[in-house]
This record gives C-alpha cells, sequence and structure tokens, in this order.
DNA sequence: ATAACGATTAGCT
DNA sequence: GCTAATCGTTATA
C-alpha cells in the first residue's frame, strides 16, 4: 500500500504492479551512467521516494532499494485506489473506470498528487506524508513476471511483476528503439 | 549554449 | 494501431 498526504486529504493504493531497476549494471536504470542531481536519490538509503519527470509532462515514483550507494529502484507502475477515491478522481478528471485512475506509472503519481515536491521523502516514517505500508498479503502463486514494459535496453529481463488477473495492471508495451529481433518471453 | 531524447498518456482512426 | 503533446535531463561543444 502506498498512503499520500496532501492539502486535500490523503489517497492510498493497493499497489498491484511494479518494475525493478538495478544500479549502475542495468543499462535501463538511470543510474547506469552515474550519480546526476536527477538520480542522487537512487544513491541513498533505501526506503526513499525517487521521483522522476518524463516526457515533458509526467511524473513517476520508485522506491529506493538496497544498501545505501547501490542506486537500485523499484517503479511503482500501478495500483488500485483504496481511500480517498473521491480525491483521486478529482486528479484524473475524465477518467471512466476506477481501474483506470492508477493504471500506469504516470497516471499512479497523478491519482496520489506526486511530484517533485514528494522526491526524497521517507516512505517508512509513519509522520512522513508519503508512506509505503504492508496490505493485505498477495498469494506467490498470483505474482506473474515478465520484461519491463517500454524499455529497450535489457528488454528481456524480466523484471516486471503484477497480480494476476488484476484489473488495475497496466497494458503491456514493447520497448520500440534498438532489438527489433525476437518476442519478449512469455509471462509467467 | 544547444540539441536530442525519454521507465507515458490521451485521443483519434 | 498511431501520433502529438511537452520540457527536464543529459551529452556534447
Amino acid at each position: 500500500m502506498l498512503e499520500v498526504d496532501g492539502p486535500q486529504g490523503t489517497v492510498a493504493v493497493r499497489l498491484s504492479e511494479v518494475e525493478a531497476y538495478a544500479g549502475p549494471v542495468d543499462p535501463a536504470s538511470h543510474a547506469y551512467r552515474g550519480r546526476t542531481p536527477r538520480n542522487a536519490v537512487m544513491f541513498g538509503p533505501p526506503g526513499h521516494l525517487y521521483v522522476y519527470f518524463v516526457y515533458g509532462m509526467h511524473w513517476c515514483c520508485n522506491v529506493v532499494c538496497g544498501p545505501d550507494g547501490d542506486a537500485s529502484a523499484v517503479l511503482l507502475r500501478a495500483g488500485a485506489v483504496v481511500s480517498g477515491l473521491d480525491l483521486a478522481r478529482t486528479r484524473r478528471p475524465g477518467v471512466r473506470s476506477d481501474a483506470d485512475l492508477a493504471r500506469g506509472p504516470a497516471r499512479l503519481a497523478a491519482a496520489l498528487g506526486i511530484d517533485r515536491a514528494a522526491g526524497g521523502a521517507d516512505l517508512l516514517d509513519p509522520v512522513s506524508s508519503v508512506r509505503l505500508t504492508r496490505g493485505d498479503p498477495v498469494p506467490d502463486e498470483a505474482v506473474r513476471r515478465g520484461p519491463r514494459v517500454g524499455v529497450a535496453a535489457a528488454g528481456e529481463v524480466p523484471w516486471r511483476l503484477w497480480v494476476a488477473g488484476d484489473r488495475t495492471v497496466s497494458p503491456y508495451r514493447p520497448g520500440t528503439r534498438g532489438v527489433p529481433a525476437g518476442r519478449p518471453p512469455p509471462a509467467r
């Protein structure tokens, strides 16, 4: 579960889809080319929020993982809004189904009201305005894995994990550039 | 200083 | 399925 407090209230989501990114050894990771002002949070202690801006209009959020200095992180790709539904709808005008409110990394950030200001937050501090908490356990057999979405480099690495059958999981879209050959391995 | 690009989404065909 | 929108980050000079 991810809970975010804002001026207008709190929105909570149950995460249904994530992707792992390693540090400098992962060509798809923002940390691949070393530490920069943008990715500095990734090189810090785990349990903090790494927020970045993409395509000139979207925010995406990650949980920093691994020991201090490792620069690995998990991209939060989708979730189901379980609290603060009205506020989430306000932030995502025009959305028809509630399942679409946080169905995608930028949509998730938008529904939760996350932007640059939330970057670096300590997700494990109960007093933090952005918190990562334990929800109902997901059975191992309900977890599927496959290639990461929209990633060209290392596109074959099956580091995307999602909950089977969950309607809030985002549609799969292969990385466009680079490797034209072969299809991604089937989801397991 | 400047150019190229991107862990996406919404909207239209 | 295809594309425009839109700008911070990064690399290069």
